[in-house]
DNA sequence: ATTCCGATGCGCT
DNA sequence: GCGCATCGGAATA
């Protein structure tokens, strides 16, 4: 299955799971950055109250939940953080998938660079605040196709799709204002055995 | 116009 | 484990 076929599905937990292994590929400020997606999280908008498009809620912010799916939405959070999402869904439907952690594959001296780091560690890219640093990520990179190969931020499919044994599933991170109902929803994806995960010991 | 507060990360204890 | 930076979106008035 094509990677736009997939993020147009119906079901945001499913593409959160298949997303782990694809490459997050950024070309920003002439360099060019990328890696594996270990970490996800999925949001399912509008039922779902940790989503910014909860009750179908539409302002410019929201915009980008009503694209077409593997659009980006980038937002900025605790007014320091950008946070980098894909759009999923039939259009109008507005579920997302927030990308939490990479492990890189391209341009680590860029990245190292731009985390003000002198080597590779996990925390170059682990938590979905430094994954943005250290692809140059920021709102200017919002509302992107991200399955267009002209655009500077783009999603390509990588190994295959993964095994289910490899990934492993836990409630979300940072969403208890939600409520104990979705704070409870077991729709964080990451990677088996990678160090590529943010807040290992959170559950 | 004002208020509230968040899908975080880092440094210090 | 805890405090806090830092700011814009959204709700309220």
């Amino acid at each position: 299955m094509d990677l736009r076929t997939l993020l147009s599905g119906e079901d945001p937990v499913h593409i959160a799971r298949q997303l782990i292994g694809v490459e997050l590929y950024t070309h920003i400020d002439g360099r060019e950055t990328a890696g594996l997606i270990t970490e996800t999280e999925a949001y399912w908008a509008p039922d779902d109250r940790a989503s910014h498009a909860y009750g179908h809620r539409r302002t410019p912010r929201t915009e980008p939940f009503y694209a077409r799916a593997g659009t980006s939405y980038v937002y900025l959070c605790y007014g320091i953080h950008e946070l980098f999402n894909v759009i999923t869904g039939p259009q109008g439907v507005p579920h997302a998938v927030l990308i939490r952690a990479i492990e890189p594959t391209l341009g680590v001296p860029t990245m190292l660079a731009r985390r003000h780091m002198e080597s590779l560690k996990p925390q170059l890219s682990r938590g979905p605040g430094v994954l943005s640093l250290a692809l140059g990520i920021t709102r200017a990179q919002n509302i992107l196709d991200l399955l267009d190969a002209e655009s500077p931020v783009q999603l390509r499919a990588g190994a295959g799709p993964q095994v289910q044994a490899d990934v492993v599933c836990t409630p979300r991170i940072g969403i208890d204002g939600a409520g104990p109902e979705w704070a409870a929803k077991p729709w964080r994806f990451y990677r088996s055995g990678t160090q590529y995960v943010s807040r290992l010991n959170a559950f």
